[in-house]
DNA sequence: CGGTAAGCTGACGGCATGACAGGACAAGTA
DNA sequence: TACTTGTCCTGTCATGCCGTCAGCTTACCG
């Protein structure tokens, strides 16, 4: 089932060309966070690899290819990001925690891989179906959960009939993951790292629950 | 004041140039609508203005500094997006229209320039402080407008006090935003198009006021 | 030790880049 | 019309990256 990695012209890679194949997508990890994503080089990944362009070519189509690799794997760690919704009460003061708690580790996950994250957005934003599918997989795992949170919360009458879950779990999600992609922007408007984490859970809990929270 | 326009060596362009200058500007614009920035080169830009690689050389210094040019146009543009908050009153049925129009008007100017704004987006969040610039110039136009709205209704005890305007405006501009970069992916939620909108205009409302819109 | 498959690279044709000098062109002048 | 001037465009060239292949080296196994 977890196909063996295999080399473009379809030998299987062994224990060395796993290796080098891993080192090549770390070294272009690093280049994605250190340069314009425009200006990525096959031959600089090479080079900082300590390898020739040719290797390369042998494990990824292209550099597209690899960063999808990169973005697969990541996808797979943001399958956790479940756990920061999944089962949680927006009711009474645990649900303010709920609400601090989500920002709080999506800030987190999205600055761990803002490089990555980039890129993703960027293809999904270009139409590319390989990143939105990546990019879909990450903020389901939170915009599902939320979605089921909301819903509950109608079916007992606490949530007004005419909204629609997915729209306002969608859109806070793709709230949190814009504010994360430009958290220096902020910074020129005056607002501090600290300041803007409450603000956020704040608005995630008027969306969710409709209500002002009770700390 | 409104500088000349100048060739790279710094001549002045006169009709013919600006003409040639402008054709590839429009052709460059088009070509980041139909294949990734990534892929955008020189030559097919010439191209398909009619002209040599050489001509583009002649009035850009590479691929980025054109498309810093259109995105600096789309900025003035954008000043106009002001005019969906200034001066709008949060209360009672007239906010319920702000919010509404506020949303519409933002979706369909980041859906008009959606091309462009992308690049601007990835630049913005790569650090390049020329791209950081511009969107905070699109974004600044209806933030502080709404940061205003904010402090108003907060100095009349209307909003609570703990409340940072400043981080509520930006996050919900950067919301509306990302929503309308992503509009197609609302769709694999099953939310279609047009019922997007209200919630969307229902999360604006709910975190400028911290109430529930009388509709 | 010999066979086999994995792993790597030098080298090459092809294309984009970016710079330059010089030719084409429009417009004004005599 | 012929000449001049300054703008505008392009042919050409050196450079460097792309993407591929044949062929060499290395590791493993019987």
């Amino acid at each position: 089932m977890t196909g063996q990695v295999r080399t473009v012209d379809g030998r299987v890679a062994g224990r060395r060309g796993q290796a080098t194949r891993q080192k090549l997508l770390d070294c272009l990890s690093e280049m994605l966070s250190s340069s314009p994503y425009r200006d990525v080089k096959v031959i600089d990944v090479a080079r900082k690899a300590g390898t020739s362009p040719a290797t390369f070519y042998q494990y990824f189509p292209d550099v597209e290819g690899a960063v999808l690799e990169i973005a697969e794997e990541m996808a797979k760690e943001g399958a956790s990001l479940t756990d920061l919704v999944a089962g949680r009460s927006w009711v009474g003061k645990s649900g303010w925690q709920a609400a601090e708690e989500l920002v709080d580790g999506f800030l987190g996950f999205w600055r761990k891989h803002d490089a990555i994250l980039r890129v993703v957005d960027l293809g999904a934003a270009e139409g590319d179906k390989r990143f939105y599918k990546i990019r879909m997989k990450i903020l389901n795992a939170v915009t599902s959960s939320l979605t089921d949170s909301v819903k509950e919360l109608q079916s007992k009458g606490k949530v007004d009939k005419d909204v629609n879950p997915a729209a306002v779990a969608g859109s806070l999600v793709a709230m949190l993951a814009a504010v994360a992609s430009h958290q220096k922007g902020f910074q020129s408007w005056g607002v501090k790292q600290a300041e803007l984490k409450p603000n956020l859970a704040l608005l995630v809990h008027l969306g969710i629950t409709g209500k002002k929270p009770t700390r």
